[in-house]
DNA sequence: CACACGTGGAA
DNA sequence: TTTCCAAGTGT
């Protein structure tokens, strides 16, 4: 076994990448950075990571902030529940715990949005605390080299993996140890073509010896999706638009949008028209301008249908009161999905 | 505890 | 084009 870690140690000591959260020693920057990285690639989250600091140093300047400037700064990442409990907890931290980042893996893990890997890695990267850290690099690694079946979704294969990364848990250098894993799993031990003909751990890997890399991990779930149709009213008055916070418990909570309505079916532009009457007021005139192409927008659970529908109303009084009316120019302040701000960069408001 | 939660890149 | 999936967590 020490064998193993020797090679994965050695390995990682050439190859490990030049990370900027590898830059520091902060706690806070750290568990900044193990935020972003849950179910991000880490090509995509460096960007985020870097004007997430630069924005917010500390924990008491992100403390300060108003929830709509996190998330504007985590806008396009996705996963937006990370940035709202980021921005809970960084709260929480300033008001109840002096603003000291907590420095016990029980504490840790008290945090909104950080759970059991997360604690796991911020306790060995931030203060060396021999806790194993399991992510998706790390279930991979260990199916295949132990050759282990046992499903990494179901509770059986988490106490399972768990206990492996446990068992070779080494004392010391647990931070350097947990990102050896991680590391080796995403550059050598790739999900799709592993590089098993360089690997110096090959020779003694189950799935490689019998050529079953494409094995494992075994996984049970497969996620289905289920189709949305979202019409969005993008009203005009001069240099005034409209538009409203999300607010439910729903995709992209608390970000922003223009007035939308939503069908359980995919309308034609007939029923786009007359379902307008149902939206604003009767009595009022409303004209439609143009209408956009439908947009197909692809997320983990769903798929939207999108059509965004111009329109200039006669009388503002007509609107719901509940839409936020905004000078066109400042748009860009409003945390909104990337469907929104895809639509916002074609209109050329700039 | 099964499912929801975003987005984009690679093959 | 389709499919997979990435430093997981909350409910």
């Amino acid at each position: 076994m020490s064998d193993f870690l020797n090679q994965i140690y050695l390995w990682y000591n050439i190859n490990k990448r030049d990370l900027p959260w590898r830059k520091t020693t902060d706690p806070y920057k750290i568990w900044v950075s193990e935020i972003i990285l849950q179910q991000t690639r880490i090509i995509n989250g460096i960007g985020y990571y870097k004007r997430f600091v630069e924005t917010f140093p500390t924990i008491k300047i992100m403390a300060q902030a108003e929830e709509n400037q996190v998330l504007k700064i985590w806008q396009g990442l996705g996963y937006y529940s990370r940035a709202r409990n980021l921005h809970s907890s960084a709260k929480y931290i300033n008001d109840n715990l002096n603003g000291k980042f907590p420095e016990d893996y029980n504490d840790i893990i008290q945090l909104k949005g950080v759970g059991p890997y997360t604690a796991a890695a911020i306790a060995s990267i931030a203060f060396d605390l021999p806790y194993p850290a399991v992510d998706a690099n790390i279930y991979r690694v260990f199916s295949r080299y132990f050759g282990i079946s046992t499903p990494i979704d179901s509770e059986k294969g988490k106490k399972e993996f768990y206990k492996v990364a446990k068992n070779i848990m080494p004392e010391k250098n647990a931070g350097m140890h947990n990102q050896a894993l991680m590391e080796f799993g995403a550059l050598q031990c790739t999900p799709k073509l592993p590089r098993c003909s360089n690997c110096p751990v090959s020779n003694l890997c189950f799935a490689a010896k019998n050529k079953s890399t494409g094995l494992y991990p075994v996984k049970s779930k497969k996620s289905k999706q289920t189709n949305r149709f979202f019409y969005y009213y993008f009203i005009k008055n001069d240099d005034f638009i409209y538009i409203e916070k999300r607010i439910k418990n729903d995709i992209w909570k608390n970000m922003y949008q223009f007035p939308l309505f939503e069908s359980d079916k995919k309308l034609s532009i007939k029923e786009i028209i007359s379902n307008l009457k149902i939206t604003f007021n009767s009595d009022c005139k409303v004209n439609v301008k143009t209408m956009s192409t439908l947009k197909k927008h692809v997320l983990s659970h769903q798929i939207i249908f999108a059509r965004f529908v111009h329109i200039k109303i006669e009388d503002v009084n007509c609107l719901d009161k509940n839409f936020i009316r905004v000078n066109k120019k400042d748009i860009f302040t409003f945390a909104v999905p990337r469907l929104i701000e895809q639509f916002i960069e074609e209109l050329n408001l700039r």
